[in-house]
DNA sequence: AAAAAAT
């Protein structure tokens, strides 16, 4: 890569300092504007979608700064408008920004067919399934929701973004959580999974650093360190660099820089990237935690914090690296920053330990209606272990011999251990099945590329741990193997969560024994929730079980309750827990939204979510009509989508 | 007894 810049920073200024690494310059020796400009139009110049999309060039110019600026005026919050950020980039910018539109105009191609499908068949789709969308907020004076992105002031830029992304509506966690954190509010939020979590998130920070007032991530002189205003936690590498290719598409031609930092990975070239300016930092924990060691990275401007996967990040093997970072950092508390935790399952023990992470903040849940859960047909079937191999081969030869196989049917299997994918995954690839794995204990380089193999149909199997359980959004998969059950209810609802996303249908098998009755009543009762069929086996394995690590009755240990009796994927811990006397004082509020036409909502007759649903929900009986075969109409017409979950 | 996440 040219380095534009370099010559100016050793000439004269720094002559007597430590020459600089040739990468780096300093925000305030960077050159000016125009001379930088020209370059950007050279560089920048095929931009695929500018056509597509009918933008001008002058408008891309505009964008570039001049925006933040004319919303900040518009707001009359004024303050630091784009002036802040284009000291260190924007204008200034040496690295052209990359259009983050560019990966998926495939994808865009392939949306806009389905989306006029969409269309046509809008009023087939069965509201009836979404009669009763529970949605339930508390705290103090809770925001209501919005119908429709316009109804808030996102601004220019990223309703562009908004737009180039497709995202014709508010999800339900999006109407609903986008005000509150917009508002300020810190948020505690449950929303299923592929409900468009992600977005819900990131409008609010980009948007808030967009016409915030603080210098934002302008580096102190000199100094290496950076200082970002938003920062993003997820706990695995790949689900980071997910959220951050999310995040550069939002914030696309705002000025906003978005950097992801993660583990297996060279430090050397991440280094690189956050001192060239970040305002949005995504990162895994530890690596994160090794930068701030080594005072690469302050929080100390830290305005808005999200978690991804809250419940995860705040589990045994997280919390404590989690607490190290938002306690024992010079990140600013509670109070002075936004903090926004998201996740499709919230265990009350773990509401209460991130309760210390929050002020006075919002809970929220979104409930299963239209979301995934009820998009997925689930399915358990009694196969021990020595069997599995087998029946996992019937499952698949099946699923060939009907064509649901291939790029546009992708299966993914769910293993406990590590050594049990790659010995699964040899004995497919030996027994004709094109298949791919990803765990832990593979170089990142393999993970990713078993990960894109898979996404690219290339391999349309893939054998997993964990690792792939929760917030991958991989279109294309129809189903869902859990080869070996996990041990707590929560993983399982994030495994099956893989599939069924954007309002498409998807499959769910479980192979069940009895080395997995602990949470046999856990699976039952979920199981009937989401309206699903449950086997009168189980439901008799679920009596023999005492307690559940699911279903709130067991002690000890990691502790992954599951609510039963309430309606809801989560609920406000606050809210049964008479002695915090904080929340339960007259002054809170709690609103509890059924479904999108109690809470008069005239568009939800059109589209429901930010892709449209495409496929109406009907049950399908044929799914349970045969004991192995599959529906014909397995997996539904797909109806991609980004930024889900 | 498992997976993940820093080197």
């Amino acid at each position: 890569m040219a380095m534009y810049w370099s010559d100016r920073v050793d000439d004269g200024v720094h002559s007597g300092a430590r020459p600089p690494r040739a990468s780096y310059v300093p925000p305030h020796l960077r050159p000016n504007s125009f001379v930088d400009e020209s370059r950007h139009r050279f560089h920048e110049d095929p931009y695929a979608f500018d056509t597509r999309f009918g933008r001008h060039r002058n408008s891309r110019q505009l964008g570039r700064g001049l925006v933040g600026r004319a919303r900040g005026l518009g707001r009359g919050r004024g303050g630091r408008g784009g002036r802040g950020r284009s000291q260190h980039h924007g204008f200034h910018d040496p690295v052209p920004e990359a259009n983050p539109f560019e990966a998926v105009v495939e994808k865009f191609d392939e949306l806009e067919v389905l989306s006029e499908n969409a269309e046509d068949n809008e009023e087939a789709i069965n509201f009836d399934a979404y009669e009763d969308i529970p949605v339930e907020s508390s705290g103090e004076n809770v925001p209501p929701p919005v119908d429709k992105f316009e109804e808030i002031d996102l601004g220019k830029a990223l309703n562009e973004n908004i737009k180039k992304c497709k995202y014709v509506k508010p999800t339900p966690v999006q109407r609903h959580a986008i005000p509150i954190a917009v508002a300020g509010r810190d948020l505690m939020a449950c929303a299923q999974t592929g409900s468009g979590k992600t977005a819900a998130f990131c409008f609010p920070i980009i948007c808030g650093i967009l016409s915030g007032q603080s210098s934002g991530s302008v580096m102190p002189r000199g100094a290496r360190v950076a200082c970002p205003t938003g920062l993003i936690l997820s706990p695995t590498r790949e689900l980071s660099c997910q959220i951050h290719d999310e995040v550069k598409k939002f914030a696309y031609q705002t000025g906003l820089k978005a950097v992801v930092v993660y583990g297996g990975a060279p430090i050397v070239q991440q280094f690189r990237n956050i001192e060239r300016g970040v305002d949005i930092l995504v990162a895994t924990p530890g690596r994160l935690v090794d930068m701030i060691e080594r005072d690469r990275v302050s929080l100390k401007k830290i305005k808005y914090l999200a978690l991804d996967e809250a419940d995860r990040m705040l589990d045994m093997g997280f919390e404590h690296q989690i607490r190290k970072i938002v306690q024992q950092t010079d990140m600013p508390p509670p109070g002075s920053r936004q903090t926004m935790l998201f996740s499709a399952t919230f265990p009350d023990e773990i509401q209460r330990l991130a309760s210390d992470f929050l002020s006075n903040y919002v809970f929220l849940s979104v409930g299963r209606v239209g979301s995934s859960t009820d998009l997925i047909s689930q399915k358990v079937e009694h196969v021990e272990d020595m069997d599995k191999r087998n029946r996992l081969m019937e499952l698949l030869q099946s699923q060939r011999a009907s064509g649901k196989y291939g790029k546009q049917s992708l299966t993914l299997v769910f293993v406990e251990t590590k050594r049990g994918a790659d010995s699964l995954e040899t004995w497919l690839t030996s027994n004709g099945f094109p298949a791919t794995a990803i765990h832990g204990d593979k170089v990142q380089l393999e993970r990713e590329r078993a990960l894109r193999s898979f996404k690219s149909g290339a391999t349309p199997i893939m054998v997993a741990t964990d690792v792939a359980s929760r917030g991958l959004d991989i279109p294309h998969v129809s189903h869902v193997i859990n080869f070996d059950m996990p041990r707590a209810i929560d993983d399982y609802v994030h495994r099956i969560g893989r599939t069924g996303r954007a309002g498409k249908h998807g499959a769910a098998t479980a192979f069940f024994n009895d080395s997995n009755l602990p949470i046999a009543r856990a699976l039952v009762t979920l199981m009937q929730e989401a309206k699903q069929q449950v086997p009168a086996w189980l439901k008799e394995c679920a009596g023999k079980s005492s307690h559940s690590p699911g279903d709130g009755g067991g002690g000890g240990g990691r502790s992954h309750r599951y609510r039963g009796g309430s309606k809801f994927g989560g609920y406000d811990y606050r809210s049964d827990t008479a002695a915090n006397v904080d929340y339960s004082s007259s002054s809170s509020s709690h609103h509890h939204y059924v479904d999108s036409r109690a809470y008069v909502n005239p568009y939800a007759t059109t589209s429901y979510a930010a892709v449209p649903y495409s496929v109406p929900y009907v049950a399908d009986p044929g799914f349970y009509a045969t004991q192995h075969g599959y529906p014909a109409a397995y997996g539904g017409e797909s109806v991609a989508a980004n930024g889900w979950d």
